[in-house]
RNA sequence: GCGGGUGUGGUGAAAUUGGUAGACACGCCAGACUUAGGAUCUGGUGCCGCAAGGUGUGUAGGUUCGAGUCCUAUCACCCGCACCA
């Protein structure tokens, strides 16, 4: 009997689907156990072998997890609202939603093949009313919430009105928008409600602001701060510029300290981590307030080293600041308006580019020093961020490099004075940035102190004299919440008199409206203005057409929609209880399930997904509708499986010829002037040609070859060939194992490759170079290709085989022999072409050996993640077993067990054959025991001087004086020796001999 | 610039945490069986050398009886952040 795996593993994919084998139940008496991926945004593009190799070892734990006796919850759904759907219904006209199905139809193709554990019956995909409804519901609960600082958790903002109806906000202490008005209760209660609307809407954990944003004009929509990576929109690569708009942000911020503190105690890689310390960017330092002077205005400015507070010698506001058309001087104004205008021109990219140019302007205003009362100038620069801090910043250019380079920049220029330096240090040639080594001095009250005594010392003065304090400052931004999408969820808002209004959940989901085109509105409106039905009737609690606006019982519903990352910031909840319809999962399955106990997913999401995610949860925490405080516990990320892109090389050949007036392009002419083409050369030729730069070869060829054209054609001059080296990627489905490519197939395959000339004959070896995996660089493998050739099990096993799951590695199709004839082999231990030759005979004690050794590393290593080393054990023990001519039952009925996890189908039917009713996947694993492992002798390594030179058979009872006594007898010994006395004898029993000297 | 990570055969990679470096595979070489081989099986394969032997984990030092593993310095590559005050 051969193993055909066509034949086994569509008849237990089959058998698991129909039988529920891998259903959840959301109470057992088991432990439970909650593996989760993260879920696939279904592109167009489907599924290439990169994209499984995390779903197959979060497959094995969960495997692995049921086989020890844990209700495990492996649950799968997609990601399904997004932009490349709708920029491809903006393409075609066709609905998001009708590509949006066909594609997760094809995904659930792929992942099906693959022989995946997930319980499909707790599907979520965030686009279904049914999930939003719930998205929609936490973003009413986070408008319905405020954070206070002093408990340091989220409440519900009834209580926060109670607070102001009582005593005002003049003493609450309360994350709000900057600036907000201070009130008493009696103010507070005789403000109309509209007035308190606007006010509570500062406070709100999500809110409407006016806010400097990232707009991508190409897309039309705003973009988060992690949706933009080097200037440019992460989708698409377009320019995103800064510009005011009033969105819906999420107040993140709020948890920054939170966020930063609950990294340590999770179990995730030390780089994610560190992204998000980066990324949440906190740092201690104080804020300082300088007096304009001759005016009411004050500079607040975010300092890290308050110590140097003696040597600012000038302050630096940002373009943007507010502060700026205020302060400027008469003489200055044409000046400093002109630059603010250049800069607001450039847009992010163009900044952050030259960061090495300096320019900025003075202002002519003055600020008077807190201790000094000296004045000192005011510039506006734009290596001064508006979006950091306050905007603004005093600069000490004897401490910081950057000041110190505006400071000679613009040395000997009006408002520029002399640097001040505050240190026993030589600034002469740059700035001192060190925090230590020093000592202040011209610091009056802070002299002799040093960095961190004279911070103490400068905050308490500060504070004295009410011009500053100590503050924690987080680069977190609050994360802005509208797109001006099509595909996403709406809002559950309408506007009355421009106040966004909540609808109330019972109402809820509020569906995303049909529209004509996907695109904005001529007037700019986000596409959700192209809907005719997209209105709030208050009394008859529905949507309704817009032309029944009246701003008196119907009212105008939120044109944004939410961003991508809305419905992935809870998803995981929604598995534990996927249908629930009062809630948006019940209690009894929260409490059951908790969190994730390993999460798996790509590292790009460091910042993002895993950022907001953490942001959420806490806030369902502190709000009484969850416990944990953190959603993921262990996290890994798996590496990306790079490409190996096929390249053939050549030169490109064309044709040119001058008369005596005209330049002509031979290509463009009409017969018999031939295209350019594509002139073959091996891989060696070519890079030989490279360094040499000879292609007289190549043009001798030519010459000859197209001589008879010179006469055909009569031109007699100026007739010329240009070659260009080049190496084109060529599709890998058409190479071979051996690299190999056959041009006529080549030629078949695309009108682009038509024109290769190859005089060696059709066979062309192709040179490999690994690159990401990308349709665009023709070298995607397609998992279904590897299913149906070698089966999902050795697809399985090989992606493990590859190497160390968090590490990136290239696919390389060819190795996957290696697994493919494990299976086969394993199989053979069980049958033979007549069928089982499985016996009940007692093993030997060297096959119990084999299985023990294999269930102890095996076990240890899905327990480590290390999927790699468990795959070679797997081959060692079945070498050593085909070796021992092993087909004894009590051996290979556990080593099925141990094979389950990673290659099940074929587990699953060596089971059956084994005359086993049901399935392997509870079955419980094999419990390692140490007796088969212990051992008598031991080959130990004779060292002379640290270097091995033999090897001795020894018992392990032996003491160390009994095998120095037979070391020092053995004529191997005396060889190395050459009569010299050992100095030393290290003997480490069951390790290691070492004679020294 | 700051932070994180990685350097081991022709290739993907192992190494019980300081104890025989290169397990397990791919590839390659030789052989067997075959009409055939991109099937199967056997043996070999770090490098130099016919061999004895020498040498070898990016580089240079150090600790140790013993270092891929620990320490110091240094180089290269990858990833993240970056005028963050």
């Amino acid at each position: 009997m051969k193993y055909f795996h066509e034949q086994i593993e569509a008849k237990w994919q089959e058998n698991w689907a129909k039988n529920l084998t891998f259903a959840a139940k959301n109470n057992s008496d088991k432990p439970k156990y909650y593996v989760l991926d993260m879920f696939p945004y279904p592109s167009g593009a489907g599924l290439h072998v990169g994209h499984p190799l995390g779903y197959i070892a979060s497959d094995i734990v969960a495997r692995y997890k049921r086989h020890k006796g844990f209700n495990v919850l492996h649950p799968q759904g997609y990601d399904s609202f997004g932009l490349p759907a709708e920029q491809y219904a903006i393409q075609t006209g066709q609905h998001p939603e009708k590509t949006t199905k066909e594609n997760i139809a094809r995904y659930r193709e792929q992942l099906d093949k693959i022989g995946f554990s997930f319980d499909w019956s707790r599907e979520v995909r965030t686009s279904n009313p049914e999930y939003y409804k719930w998205t929609q519901w936490i973003f009413i609960q986070l408008f319905e919430s405020y954070y206070c600082k002093q408990a340091n958790k989220a409440f519900p903002i009834s209580e926060l009105v109670k607070v102001f109806e009582a005593e005002g906000n003049a003493n609450v202490d309360l994350v709000c928008d900057d600036g907000v008005e201070l009130f008493t209760a009696a103010e507070w209660n005789s403000f109309s409600t509209e007035k308190q609307q606007e006010i509570l809407l500062q406070y709100r954990l999500t809110y409407l602001a006016e806010t400097e944003v990232n707009w991508c004009p190409a897309l039309g929509t705003v973009l988060a701060n992690d949706e933009i990576v080097n200037g440019v929109s992460e989708r698409g690569g377009h320019p995103v510029i800064r510009k005011k708009m009033t969105q819906w942000s999420m107040r993140i911020s709020a948890y920054a300290e939170r966020l930063l503190q609950g990294l340590d105690t999770i179990d995730w890689s030390e780089s994610i981590k560190e992204s998000q310390r980066n990324w949440i960017g906190k740092s201690v330092g104080a804020s300082v307030k300088f007096q304009v002077s001759s005016s009411k205005f004050q500079v607040e400015v975010f300092t890290t080293r308050p110590d140097t507070i003696f040597g600012v010698t000038f302050m630096t506001l940002a373009p943007e600041h507010e502060l700026v058309s205020q302060i400027t001087t008469p003489e200055q104004k044409a000046a400093v308006e002109a630059y603010v205008e250049a800069t607001a021109k450039r847009s992010e990219r163009e900044r952050m580019a030259d960061v090495k140019t300096i320019s900025g302007v003075f202002t002519g205003a003055y600020a008077e020093h807190p201790f000094t009362k000296e004045p000192i100038p005011i510039w506006i620069g734009d290596y001064v961020l508006a979006g950091y801090g306050t905007g603004a910043v005093m600069a000490v250019p004897c401490g910081d490099e950057r000041d110190y380079a505006f400071a000679n920049f613009f040395k000997g220029k009006e408002g520029m004075p002399e640097i001040k330096n505050i240190f026993n240090q030589d600034i002469s040639e740059a700035a001192y940035a060190e925090k230590g080594g020093f000592e202040l001095v011209n610091s009056d009250f802070l002299n002799g102190l040093d960095y961190k005594e004279g911070t103490k010392k400068a905050i308490e003065a500060l504070e004295q004299i009410g011009q500053g304090k100590g503050k924690t400052n987080y680069r977190l931004r609050d994360a802005v919440f509208s797109r001006q999408r099509y595909w996403g969820e709406p809002f559950p808002v309408y506007y009355v008199n421009g106040l966004p209004q909540m609808i109330e959940v019972k109402h809820l989901p509020i569906i995303l409206p049909e529209v004509e085109k996907y695109l904005p509105t001529e007037d700019g409106q986000p596409p959700l203005g192209n809907a005719t039905h997209w209105a709030w009737d208050v009394e008859k609690l529905s949507v309704v057409s817009c032309q029944l606006i009246d701003n008196v019982k119907v009212f105008p519903l939120e044109l944004n929609t939410m961003p991508g990352w809305a419905g992935s910031s809870w998803y995981w909840m929604r598995y534990m209880d996927a249908h629930n319809e009062n809630e948006f999962a019940g209690q009894d399955a929260l409490n059951y399930w908790e969190n994730v106990d390993l999460y798996i997913g790509g590292s790009e999401h460091a910042t993002g997904h895993l950022l907001y995610s953490r942001f959420w949860n806490k806030f369902l925490k502190d709000r009484g509708f969850i416990t944990p405080e953190e959603p993921f516990k262990k996290l890994i990320n798996q590496g990306m499986i790079l490409g190996m892109s096929a390249y053939i090389y050549g030169v490109w050949v064309s044709f040119s010829y001058k008369n005596n007036t005209n330049s002509f392009d031979l290509n463009r002419m009409a017969e018999p002037v031939e295209r350019p083409f594509f002139y073959l050369l091996s891989k060696e030729k070519y890079e030989l040609l490279i360094k040499e730069n000879d292609f007289s070869e190549i043009e001798n060829w030519l010459e000859k070859k197209y001589s008879k054209y010179k006469e055909a054609s009569q031109i007699t001059s100026g007739f010329a060939f240009s070659t260009t080296l080049a190496h084109i990627r060529v599709p890998v489905s058409l190479v071979n194992l051996s690299d190999e490519i056959s041009i006529n197939e080549l030629k078949n395959y695309q009108e682009q490759f038509d024109s290769i000339v190859n005089l060696n004959g059709d066979i062309y070896k192709t040179g490999r170079e690994v690159e990401k995996m990308s349709k665009s660089f023709l070298n995607v493998v397609n998992p279904d290709d590897i299913c149906n050739q070698y089966g999902a099990d050795t697809l399985r096993l090989y992606e493990m085989f590859l190497g160390p799951l968090e590490q990136a590695k290239p696919w390389n199709t060819a190795g996957i022999t290696g697994v493919s004839g494990f299976l086969k082999k394993l199989w053979r231990l069980y049958f033979d072409d007549n069928g089982l030759i499985v016996t009940n005979d007692e093993p030997t004690a060297e096959m119990y050996k084999s299985l023990h050794k294999t269930i102890k590393k095996v076990t240890e290593d899905i327990e480590n993640f290390s999927f790699n080393t468990s795959v070679s054990q797997f081959m060692i023990c079945v070498n050593e077993l085909a070796q021992l001519k092993c087909n004894h039952r009590k051996i290979l009925e556990p080593l099925a067990i141990l094979v389950s996890p990673y290659a099940p189908h074929i587990a699953e039917e060596l089971w059956n054959q084994l005359g086993h009713e049901g399935s392997i996947s509870t079955v419980a694993f094999p419990i390692f025991e140490e007796k088969y492992l212990v051992e008598s002798e031991k080959e130990y390594p004779v060292s002379f001087n640290g270097k091995m030179r033999f090897t001795i058979k020894l018992p392990l009872d032996l003491t160390a004086a009994q095998i120095e006594e037979i070391v020092m007898a053995d004529e191997r010994t005396h060889a190395q020796l050459q009569g010299r006395t050992p100095n030393k004898v290290i003997i480490v029993p069951g390790k290691i001999i070492n004679l020294v000297g």
